[in-house]
DNA sequence: CTATATTGGACTAAAATGGTCCTATATTCA
DNA sequence: TGAATATAGGACCATTTTAGTCCAATATAG
């Protein structure tokens, strides 16, 4: 169904949440109880959104994790990207080579396409966006050149 | 990844196919032959995109299968909701209800309205696009009001 | 030295995925 | 009627992915 996996769901309320509270240095267990996420899950997710660099730890008594760059350039994609490898549509897509398919295929190019206009879309909404989403989202126009980084989401108030 | 299944990518070929040949009606074992995937595969594809309506079987000899509607009003979103559900970007979009999280998390919602906008750009790609890709598909824009039933692919030559 | 944290990994249960196969039914034609 | 050709509707299984927990090691502060 064209669907994200539910720990990246929970990544990003982890990430929202230290968006909130972009000054301090936040423990697992913080997040854990602010986010209603079972402890050893924000933890693991805490240490893969760590190991991509979308937040930063500190070891030790105090210690904790905050977010490494200002919430507005963190993108969904970003998230995705940290939590789940690119984005790719198809596996053709990431493979990009060796389908056995390949000549009789045509089909996979289309999918490829339409994952890099997604991508570029996903790119365009921030953490703060995620956080106070706007009425709606605009839609992909998968139809024409895509234009590399356009702009960042434009509803911001 | 956003991924779309196998199985999917599979039946978009199977779909394509059939539209080339639009006239008459293929047996399994011919789109078989032409998309070259395995019989039983193909098989269970077809019994399940006819099931969802998209393609009209018949039965006997000189049975086979075909397109119940002109490829230019098959959408992409279409063969998702065929083969792999209604698509939803998270679970939380498609129970609608009982997240037990709603309280503290506001994510959901955003990426709900993300997926729509997925969803309605992916209605925006026909069969005919799958089948020879244009150079590139438009990007969403999922910070505007969506437009419903925008039009369809532009690229159409 | 002890508390508190992250780091890095192993590990398991459950579910989804990809793929095959079998029986029943419908249709055509000789 | 009977044989051949198709789809219909399942069951079934192997493999992978996903979600979730837990443990030993290390770093930091007091």
């Amino acid at each position: 169904m064209l669907r994200i996996s539910r720990l990246t769901d929970y990544g990003t309320l982890i990430l929202v949440y230290l968006a909130s509270r972009q000054d301090r240095l936040c423990s697992a267990s913080d997040v854990a109880a602010a986010v209603h996420i079972a402890l050893p899950t924000v933890q693991k997710l805490l240490k893969l959104i760590a190991a991509s660099g979308l937040v930063q730890s500190e070891r030790g008594t105090d210690g904790g994790y905050c977010l490494s760059r200002p919430p507005e350039s963190i993108s969904a994609a970003d998230i995705l990207d940290a939590l789940e490898g690119p984005v790719a549509i198809t596996e053709c897509s990431i493979e990009d080579g060796h389908c056995h398919l390949e000549a009789s295929c045509g089909v996979g190019s289309a999918w490829q396409k339409i994952s890099k206009s997604m991508r570029i879309s996903l790119e365009n909404v921030s953490l703060i966006d995620l956080g106070s989403p706007p009425a709606s989202f605009p839609v992909i126009d998968v139809t024409t050149p895509v234009q590399p980084g356009s702009q960042t989401a434009a509803h911001r108030s």
